[in-house]
DNA sequence: GGACGAAGTTCGGTGGACCGAACTTCTCTG
DNA sequence: CAGAGAAGTTCGGTCCACCGAACTTCGTCC
């Protein structure tokens, strides 16, 4: 009695699944129960009750103490919440004209709501995007997601120049700052040195000014470094 | 502690109140526990004991073995909740081009999951409605609503001319093929004679052929009648 | 006015999702 | 290599929403 609609999951259930390969989206870390519960919100304890319903539905496999890892089956689910997620972010955007920074939330309340129907609807209307606001990929209804190889601005080298290919924060007042200075997806950067020891860093958008960006910015900031 | 928004409530409860307000939209007839289990879907044991909890919060006045009746904030709340029904059916038809028999559903779940802004923005792009899809009356962001003062087309005089105000069932069956006669709101119809005795009526859509309407399908049109 | 059936209520029980507190396991460090 | 602290698990308990079965109330009709 395998499942194969994302629509016979529990919200919850949706959840985890999507915080799960979230977690593993742009890092090899290994996913543990405690990292699953901030992502979350939620006790440790309360998750590690989930883990076992989870492994017990075959969505993950998890061995007590152990990592957790999405069986095929989880995976496939845990894609359909992220298209529905990105598909649902961009939708925000481009028709209701929500700013890149709202669209976070109010996302994650409908991703539970929509039918596969109107996830396709959505689609079709928006003419089948391959990335969300965000820059993140979105994947094909068939499950397929292809990665930007990008790399994240703090190790870039001064002198530089790059191509914003994603922004990975979920926190509004960074997203609008990162908007207000031009660092949106798409844009060129001159990457300079910034203050010694500062962690800081000097990037010029465009050819406008100058802007320092400290670790929690540059760490949120995924690029491609231009010839 | 009186709730003021609707985001406050639990979907259940927002379901509640919801189909205690449209029991009494169209008729004064008393709205009962059973009459609730019916529309909502659920055992009159389950109703009886969600409307000791509504009439704790003072949202229904309801004393035992007697009817429902909304309290003023009930009554705004319930108001909210047609409203965010009726403005997800009409942006679902007008932006993702549902038909309508295919929306209620659909709003159905949304309706629990969007927010007060979203409700706003849909408002808003679809330039501030006054009637959904079915020709029903969108109560505005303030809860007022106006009713059309319109007649079930089942007691029309034969000879009349009609205007369609609004389809009242949630039937896709029947909406479709309502629809696929021409009975849409804002539509005009001549009224004929049906067979004596078989209930039905026969009428004309514009200028095209005559159909022949049923009283399942005659009750739940609602007309005003031309001079 | 008494009895019957329909409508409504009460009550015990279920399952999902969550929590805190107590306990176990793992890992790293002195 | 022992033991402390962090990470993970277990367990009892809560709340919500629902159900079925047993019971009560109401209206009506003879």
């Amino acid at each position: 009695m395998t499942v194969t609609s994302v629509g016979d999951l529990t919200p919850s259930v949706q959840n985890y699944l999507k915080a799960i390969w979230s977690l593993q989206e742009w890092t090899t870390e290994p996913v543990t129960a405690s990292r699953i519960a901030e992502r979350v919100d939620l006790r440790t304890s309360t998750v590690s009750g989930a883990l076992a319903k989870l492994t017990e539905q075959e969505l993950i496999d998890h061995d007590p103490y152990g990592a957790v890892e999405l069986t095929p089956a989880g995976r496939t689910l845990a894609l359909a919440m992220v298209r529905r997620h990105r598909l649902i972010e961009t939708f925000l955007v481009q028709v209701l004209h929500y700013t890149w920074d709202q669209v976070d939330d109010e996302a994650e309340s409908l991703e539970h709501a929509v039918s596969d129907f109107m996830v396709d609807r959505i689609d079709e209307v928006l003419g089948r995007p391959t990335r969300d606001p965000h820059g993140d990929p979105i994947p094909s209804a068939e499950g397929v997601i292809t990665m930007p190889d990008a790399v994240r601005l703090t190790g870039v080298a001064a002198g530089s120049t790059v191509l914003v290919e994603r922004i990975s924060d979920r926190d509004p007042g960074l997203l609008q700052h990162l908007a207000s200075a031009g660092v949106l997806p798409g844009a060129r950067l001159a990457v300079g040195e910034g203050e010694p020891y500062s962690g800081a860093i000097e990037v010029r958008v465009g050819d406008g000014a100058g802007v320092n960006l400290g670790t929690p910015a540059t760490d949120a900031v995924f690029v491609t470094v231009l010839p």
